[in-house]
DNA sequence: TAGGCCATCTGGTCCT
DNA sequence: AGGACCAGATGGCCTA
């Protein structure tokens, strides 16, 4: 699994916001300004860490003019606001690649980059391993360290049952389910010598009705208000990001294509013709799996686990 | 009502 | 000098 610590205790720099809590403290890396690291700082009487400010303490004496010093304030309020609106819109665009977008629902911004995080995270351990992605392991990724609503929007989201996604008080995600190793990609996905070269035969996991998927998440669109203007993300392995709604790239032709996409309701229309991303007929499978422009027959053994 | 989240203002610091 | 960046403070809004 995670070739390094996950659950860096600071990894995101919690908040730690206070009067007096020092700038940069915990959460600055090694190198950062590591020369003014000591000189900024002093210890208090508790021995808390107060800033040391660098420049002069007291505003100089200017001779500028109120009105101009007035003028030239709100000019840079002006421009704060501006940034941070760009900041904003970035985050807002972030919020939309990350697997779990909704216009209705949105994420805060700690856990937009919590999840991103998250997301970077799981993508490099499923190419790292170079093989098919446990779907549980991955959503475990996904929402390690999240809240528990957001790890139910995420669950929600990929049409998991949010339930069996427990957020422990350690920021773990428990599953609580029952953990079904059924293998879904058999080898008859791959009937007489049609396996492409490269693909082992590792069974992908995936979790029964009785399990992780919510027996009836079938009707996300009737009503939920989880699935209300949600489009999923794209979670492209192979490293070619496709925006939703996007033209996918063309997979038949060489590479290593190695694709996860999770469909819900309004994204799939989008993606339903002429995409990479098999669509079930019903609409009703949460995710698709490519390997080198082969599409698995994923519909097929879930319809009849589904069935069964 | 408390707590979380957010936008905005503000002053300090850094950089060009 | 002026703009960018940063973090603290503050108040509004929303929800449990």
């Amino acid at each position: 699994m995670l070739t390094l610590p996950f659950d860096d205790a600071h990894a995101m720099c919690e908040p730690r916001f206070g009067a007096g809590y020092p700038r940069g403290g915990p959460c600055r890396s090694a190198g950062d300004d590591a020369a003014s690291s000591d000189r900024d700082y002093e210890q208090d009487d508790g021995g808390l860490l107060l800033h040391k400010k660098r420049g002069p303490r007291k505003k100089k004496a200017t001779k500028e003019p109120h009105d101009r010093s007035r003028m030239r304030r709100q000019e840079a309020n002006a421009r704060e606001r501006s940034r941070m609106h760009g900041l904003n819109a970035a985050l807002e665009s972030l919020r939309k690649v990350v697997p779990c977008y909704s216009k209705t629902q949105k994420l805060s911004k700690i856990e937009t980059l919590r999840l991103a995080k998250n997301y970077i995270w799981a993508l490099s351990e499923t190419l790292s391993a170079g093989k098919r992605p446990d779907l549980l392991a991955f959503v475990q990724t996904l929402c390690k360290g999240l809240s528990q609503p957001t790890t139910n929007l995420v669950a929600g989201c990929l049409q998991l049952n949010a339930r069996n996604f427990l957020t422990d008080h350690n920021g773990e995600v428990v599953f609580s389910g029952r953990p079904p190793y059924d293998p879904l990609y058999s080898s008859s996905a791959y009937p007489g010598s049609e396996r492409p070269a490269g693909v082992s035969l590792v069974p992908f996991r995936h979790y029964g009705y009785s399990g992780a998927y919510e027996p009836s998440y079938a009707s996300p669109e009737a009503g939920s208000p989880h699935f209300e203007s949600q489009l999923s993300p794209p979670v492209n392995l192979n490293g070619i990001f496709a925006f939703k709604q996007d033209e996918p790239p063309d997979y038949g032709r060489g590479g290593h294509h190695y694709g996860v996409r999770y469909c819900s309701a309004t994204g799939r229309a989008a993606l339903a013709h002429g995409s990479m991303y098999r669509v079930a007929p019903e609409g009703r499978y949460p995710y698709d799996l490519h390997v080198r422009g082969q599409s698995f027959q994923a519909q097929g053994d879930l319809n009849a686990s589904y069935h069964n």
